[in-house]
DNA sequence: GCATATTATGAGCAATCACTCGTATTTCTT
DNA sequence: AAGAAATACGAGTGATTGCTCATAATATGC
């Protein structure tokens, strides 16, 4: 009954520098994996022959293979949750449509860098088991974008902030399918629908 | 080089109706498993025993797996279309509004009846190999939308088509997976999300 | 009723899966 | 330099995978 370990999804913690870049170095092949072969290709076999690791060590920092995607997730969301609180700091002296821009252009970027890892993770999250901490994740993201629009006297917050993150979301994905090169041109279409959802003018 | 078979994706043609009937008793396991546990549940021997048949009669009317996932999405796609194209018949006289209400409608319908089912047939064809005949399926669902769109002086009617199906199908994912239970509610949302990217009033 | 096609069966195969464990190597501490 | 701790290794485990094939059961045409 000592303090719980920090990370309930890392079996041993790096205490070296080279066991550190070996965990690193095992989330960027996954990523890889992800990106362009999809879930069905991520095998723990394939992760370690990818990262130049043996098995064994993949086993010492990860107790499961979906230990390494709820990883993955985590630190996406995380880095997306960043992406947008520094959008709704620098924007709350602005007007809501600035606002909403800066959000919509944080979601796009962080979608559009990676589209296929982002996919297989998102497919991911919706097939694995329930993870506390990874739904918390989730839900401050509409959380935040929840406050902001409140703020802005915008109604059912809540409501409105999971529809135009699955808006956004839905657009993205369909721009990278579909190899979409120029994203100030998706930026603004997916601007429109916000706009229109939101009842501003254009 | 006599005439090709109808059917790439189905070994042996079903010539008895008992046979007919092994194939949509597969085909209707494969939905359940695939909505409920996901494409990593989806298996041969899950499959044939869910349906309770045996992986034998499954491999006499389907080469592979993925032939049942490739028919799964290519019968979605046929109710998709249908779907569509009978409301672009019937929206012939009315205006772009009305229209495109009608598409809203019909594909909130057609991807909440199953959310499940939907999510993991689009991950899965967006991994699958590329299979041509699926893929002209999907490009005729954004031809009619955009046939339509042109009709009403869209500019841009495909991307604009792309566009609208992506942002719908992100919502009602979304949708689906909160369970969220008021279809006319989420309907209404869709379309003020629709009516600004296409620059109608509200 | 009999021959022939059609359909159904499921044990079992090779391949691959997630994962373990005994051992070797490297780094840290002193 | 030497012992201890941390890290890396990879052959090998049992389980599961996609799929085959020899055989049995059923339906059809005459």
């Amino acid at each position: 009954m000592s303090s719980s370990p920090p990370f309930i999804n890392v079996r041993k913690q790096p205490r070296q520098a080279r066991s550190s870049a070996t965990v690193e170095t095992i989330l960027e092949a996954s990523a890889r994996i992800l990106e362009t072969r999809g879930l069905a290709a991520f095998t723990t076999n394939a992760v370690a022959e990818r990262a130049g690791v043996s098995v064994g060590s993949l086993y010492q920092y990860f107790p499961t293979k979906e230990a390494i995607l709820t990883l993955l997730i985590r630190r996406k969301r995380e880095a997306l949750i960043a992406a947008l609180e520094s959008e709704r700091a620098r924007a709350d002296h602005r007007g809501l449509k600035c606002m909403v821009d800066g959000f919509v252009h944080a979601a796009l970027v962080h979608q559009l860098e990676r589209p296929g890892l982002s996919r297989s993770l998102e497919y991911a999250e919706a097939t694995l088991p329930i993870n506390a901490e990874t739904e918390v994740l989730k839900r401050s993201i509409i959380v935040i974008v929840a406050e902001a629009l409140s703020m802005h006297g915008i109604a059912e917050p809540q409501t409105s902030a999971r529809d135009l993150a699955a808006l956004t979301r839905g657009m993205a994905d369909a721009g990278g399918l579909f190899g979409e090169t120029d994203l100030a041109s998706l930026e603004q279409r997916i601007r429109r629908a916000v706009y229109g959802y939101l009842g501003l003018g254009a």
